[in-house]
DNA sequence: CAAAAAAGAGAGCACCGCTCTTGCTTTGGA
DNA sequence: TCCAAAGCAAGAGCGGTGCTCTCTTTTTTG
């Protein structure tokens, strides 16, 4: 057996954690276009063919980091949402959306790997599925906790969305009205289109203030999904 | 002179062509990230240092290749908008948002060259700056035939914004109320929000119909700017 | 203690972007 | 008309990449 105790398998952790800490500076400095293997083994001082005993592939590598930096978004995101738990909802959600473009901004790297266009050979591993959810379960639970009545100034859904907002519904927001579902979802994806845009430099020339354009739009959302 | 009629200019036009259109075919097989020069002038018969005479680096016949996908794209959403040019503000809206979306949707690759992450050094020229305002001018264009008076329901801006909602107005959208442009700018921004997460698998067990989901937000979106 | 498993190291393959040099062809002015 | 200049194609080569294979060393395990 010995998973966890021997020497050698110690070692094998330390090593991974090194090649993955290695990996992110040059993914951080770089991005994920040079990233490279060869470089990474050079700066850790082993032989290239060795790190492959770690990742089988740079893709696998990629795949790693790409977990690491959804894990990081949403931990940024849990964090400002427990920051604010005193706020109102529509206050607590601009302040997560907040934490999310910052952190973005801060790994903007990170962000492109994950939200931008997919590197390699574009695959995305079921492995990363959940770690990518939880940003999205922290933007539910707030809708879920403003606990909004069946009166709330949603418009009433299209007849062709209606079984795929009872769907969705039952999916991730069983004790939400299903026209709050596919709400949720759109602005979950609008949050990123601002958050893309502002990154990848489409708003070059277009808005200038950029936090406070952000912060109204990120409020703006919020209201769509029926936050008061 | 000469810069059009001798048998050089134009075989060097012809060659050109050529080479863009080979690339075109390989990124849109592959790919950006397996764009190779050397595969290209392979598939054409010619050796690759020969092609450095046409694109001095890969990252130039990229450039090309963006400024291409952003006429494209434009393209089709002005195709749109003349084919809808009988029906109502939000119809129209909704019509040319689709339209960028089936083009996305065929266009996988070149969409995500465009707006997915920078691929290489990521420093857009500005070459690329004109063709990439045609989608946006369109959508400006709708707003403005609907010439939506100053008592449309759109929200009023929060203080800290106003400098800013008019500075983008007399940039861009010099007749309409300055609330519209941030309006405008966000929803801009969210509908290739929309977009990305469909094409890039963020909708993967989330959305299952998704033209309904995206002609559903789309409309939202229409309302977001004011049109009724 | 010996066999087996794991890990490191090196050479090598095929590919990449890019540069430099060497010839050949077209062009345009004297 | 002829000839120098400019444009173009091709080949060799440099340093880099991901990845594989083989060989040796080290550690674990029965």
């Amino acid at each position: 057996m010995s998973t966890a105790h021997s020497a050698r398998a110690r070692a094998r952790i330390e090593v991974t954690a090194a090649i993955k800490e290695e990996a992110r500076r040059q993914l951080a400095a770089e991005g994920a276009a040079k990233l490279s293997l060869r470089a990474v083994a050079r700066e850790l001082g082993m032989a290239s063919s060795a790190l492959y005993r770690y990742f089988p592939s740079r893709d696998d590598l990629l795949t790693a980091l790409i977990i690491d930096a959804y894990d990081s978004v949403g931990e940024a995101a849990e964090a400002a949402h427990t920051a604010a738990a005193d706020d109102g909802p529509v206050q607590r959600w601009t302040t997560v959306c907040e934490a999310v473009r910052e952190w973005a901004l801060a790994h903007p790297h990170e962000y492109a790997l994950i939200y931008g266009s997919p590197v390699p050979g574009y695959t995305a591993p079921e492995t990363t599925v959940p770690a990518a959810a939880r940003v999205g379960l922290v933007l539910i639970g707030i809708v879920r906790d403003a606990r909004l009545g069946p009166g709330v100034a949603l418009p009433a859904l299209p007849a062709e969305l209606l079984p795929e907002a009872e769907r969705m519904a039952a999916d991730f927001a069983s004790d939400l009205p299903p026209a709050v579902a596919p709400a949720l979802v759109a602005a979950w994806a609008q949050l990123f289109g601002l958050i893309g845009f502002e990154l990848f430099g489409q708003f070059h020339r277009v808005v200038e203030d950029r936090a406070a354009f952000f912060r109204h739009a990120a409020g703006q959302l919020a209201l769509g999904v029926g936050l008061t």
